[in-house]
This record gives C-alpha cells, structure tokens and sequence, in this order.
DNA sequence: ATTATCATACCTTTCGGTCGGTATTTATTT
DNA sequence: AAATAAATACCGACCGAAAGGTATGATAAT
C-alpha cells in the first residue's frame, strides 16, 4: 500500500489556478508573475520552486489546464456523435455565450500571440489545435460512414476549416458590441453545415 | 498657397513604422518601447513628442497603418468585383503566402489580446472589422444584382463568417508545419464559396 | 522671440528571477 | 522506536534589468 500523496501539489495546483485567470486577461507577455502571485494569496518563492520559469510555467498551464479544458468543451461532447445536429448544437451551446474569458478565447488569444513558428509553446498549442481538429473530423467520418453527411466531403480537410471558423469568430467578435455579428456567423454556419449533409433525394 | 509641411512628420513616420514591427511581432504587450526606438535608430525623445504614451502610439498606428494595410489587401481589390471568383482568388492569394507578419495576422492577434470591450483600442480594431465585412456583403450584394450569388444568402451574415473564417485560418495556421492545414482550410473554402453560387439549373 | 522638434539623462515602478533560510516530510540508520 | 540524515516545500527579502514615462536643454525653423 503505497499511499502516493495525500495533497497533490496542492499549492502547484493553486498555482496554475491563478495562471489560468491571467493568461486568460492579459496574454502570455501581458502577464506578470507578481500580480499571479499576489491575487492568489501566494509567493514567488513557491512559484520558482514548482516552475524554472515563467515560459515553463505557461506551458504547464496550457497542457494540463487549457488543452483539458478544451477536450471537455470541444471534443468530449462530439466522441460518439455523427450527425450535424450535435455538431451544430455545440457549436450554438459554446458560442453562444460569447463568454469573454474562457477556454476558448484563451485558446485564440494565446495562439495568435505566440512568436509563430518553432517555439515550444506554438507546438503545445498546435497540438491541442490538431486534438480538436481530429474530434470533428471523427465526427465528419462517422457521418459519412452512416450516411448522413455527403460522400464528397473530405473530413480533415472540413475539420480544419470548422476550428479555423470557430477560432476567428472568438477572436472577431469578443467585444460586447459584437453580439449581432456574432449571431450572423452562427446563422451562416447552421446554412454551411446544412451543405455537408448527405442528400437523401 | 499655404504649402502645409515640406516633411510630413518625417520622424513620426520612421516611429509608426517601427511600432509596424515591434506590434506584429510582439503584440502590444510585447511591444518594449526602448526597443521599438532602438532598432529603428531613434530616441524616446521623438517618440514621446510625437505621442503621449504607448495605447495612443499603438491607436495611431492601428488607424493610419494597420487600417490601411487591412484596405489595401482585403477591401480595394474587391471594390468593384462582384463574383465568387474573385474572392475565391483574393482569399488564395493572401492565405496562400503564410506570410506570418503579415497585416492580416497582426490584425488578427492584436484583435485576441485587446482586454475584450469596452476599450478604446478595441473599438478601433472593430471599426477595420466592420470595414472588412462591408467589403465582402457588398461583393455579395453586387453578386446577387448580377444573379451570380444565390438570392437566399444574406451578405452581412456571409460576410462576418468570412471574415471569422479568415482571422481563424490565419491564426491556427501560421506555424511554419501548418502550411498542410492551411492548405484544407483552402481547399474547404472553396467547396463553400460554391455553395453561395446561384445555380443556373 | 517663439515654437516645434528632437536628444540625453534620469526617474519610478515593475519585471522575471535568485537566494538564504526554515519548517515539514520522508528515508535511513541505530 | 528513536534519532538522525536528507529531501521537499515554501517564505520573503532582494537583485539587476528593463519597463513606461519625465525633465531639461539644444537646435533650428518661423
């Protein structure tokens, strides 16, 4: 019986928490690891002794925070679907809400401000990009396999452009103004969804 | 003849250009103002006699380089086309270059980073947005004069879902190992631009 | 003489990160 | 089981560098 932990890294966990809620606000560069400590109630020094570093430390909190957050909102809900209805309902559900703050635009906002190519944070982020292109093209084949979506269409292929669609609309309309733009994408994307259908004729 | 200025601001235009680099390179939280007057060969001196502090730095160059950049690339070309081909063509050209400091991609992580609402740089960023979106509805809207674009579309909603679509790809694609799924996107695109074609039967 | 345009030096604050010390577990030895 | 050694976990003061921004003054055009 070999007891692990009691108390898991319990302060680590506190930790990526308040990494969570910055990274989310200001960014990776618009985060300051004082401020990170301060509002959590905790110090620099239990900081540095879990993370080498302010770059380790994101990418702690994108692996086991934001990627997991991501599997449960965007590719958790779609393991055994196959149709277009859930597909389309997800998609309403997670944007609909256009909250601010959450995994999603995190997601985007981390994505589009890491120095782009051969950076360690860009293959982690890329790799959560390519988990949830691979649920909705699972999605995509199962549905083709059962007859509901068009033979024509090409999963990955669909796939990409669905996330790449569902990045830009977090990232183009965020502002609290932006509610009617928001709605118009929806409203085109259930007539582009409607276009992968299989036509029963 | 009261011949305004020989030199237009020659100095606080070196300055926008040099806030040109630092901003699509490190976002504006990235943006270190030492830097930005370093490599560009000026003093702190010129900057802060040209603007105030950094956010009116950042909006001036948003309003008089990014805007017009967004202008040049997305907006003039389709000012009086009125077909999918068109588009379909200005989509592939810019899309297809990966070029990862482009304005299209500052615009786009700028769009992330901006503290959401309310804030005045977010408003300005929203106005290129609009700006954008009404270039594309009225390429739909001339489409649909011309009995080229299916009556049923509506071009505001088409619109604001390409411009999502656009933002996106160039945000989850422009690492240097995403050119494969910039490609999809591409090739996904197209499939759906068909589907806005009116079919002559 | 005055104003616009800069350059230089400097200011305050905050940044990411270090360091010595300590309390607490855990492992080892007796 | 007691004593001790050795990690582990954490605190909080501190560091040099860099951040955004200011103050002062020189230069030059009006």
């Amino acid at each position: 019986m070999m007891q692990r932990k009691k108390q898991p890294q319990l302060t680590r966990q506190a930790i990526l928490d308040a990494a969570g809620g910055e990274f989310s606000q200001g960014g990776y560069a618009g985060t300051s690891l004082g401020r990170l400590v301060a509002t959590a109630g905790l110090t620099k020094g239990a900081l540095f002794h879990h993370f080498p570093d302010k770059r380790t430390l994101a990418r702690s909190w994108i692996e086991e925070r934001l990627a997991s957050a991501i599997a449960a909102l965007w590719i958790a809900p779609l393991e055994h679907a196959d149709s277009l209805e859930s597909l389309r309902t997800l998609c309403r559900l997670r944007l609909g809400e256009l909250a601010a703050a959450d995994a999603t635009s995190t997601l985007s906002a981390l994505a589009a401000e890491v120095p782009a190519a051969e950076d360690l944070l860009g293959r982690v982020l890329g790799k959560i990009f390519d988990a949830w292109r691979g649920a909705i093209a699972g999605l995509l084949e199962r549905g083709k396999a059962a007859g509901r979506i068009h033979r024509s269409i090409k999963p990955a292929a669909e796939a990409a452009f669905l996330v790449a669609l569902i990045t830009g609309v977090t990232v183009t309309t965020h502002s609290a103004q932006a509610a009617e733009t928001r709605r118009a994408c929806l409203s085109s994307l259930d007539d582009y969804l409607e276009t992968l259908r299989n036509q029963p004729t």
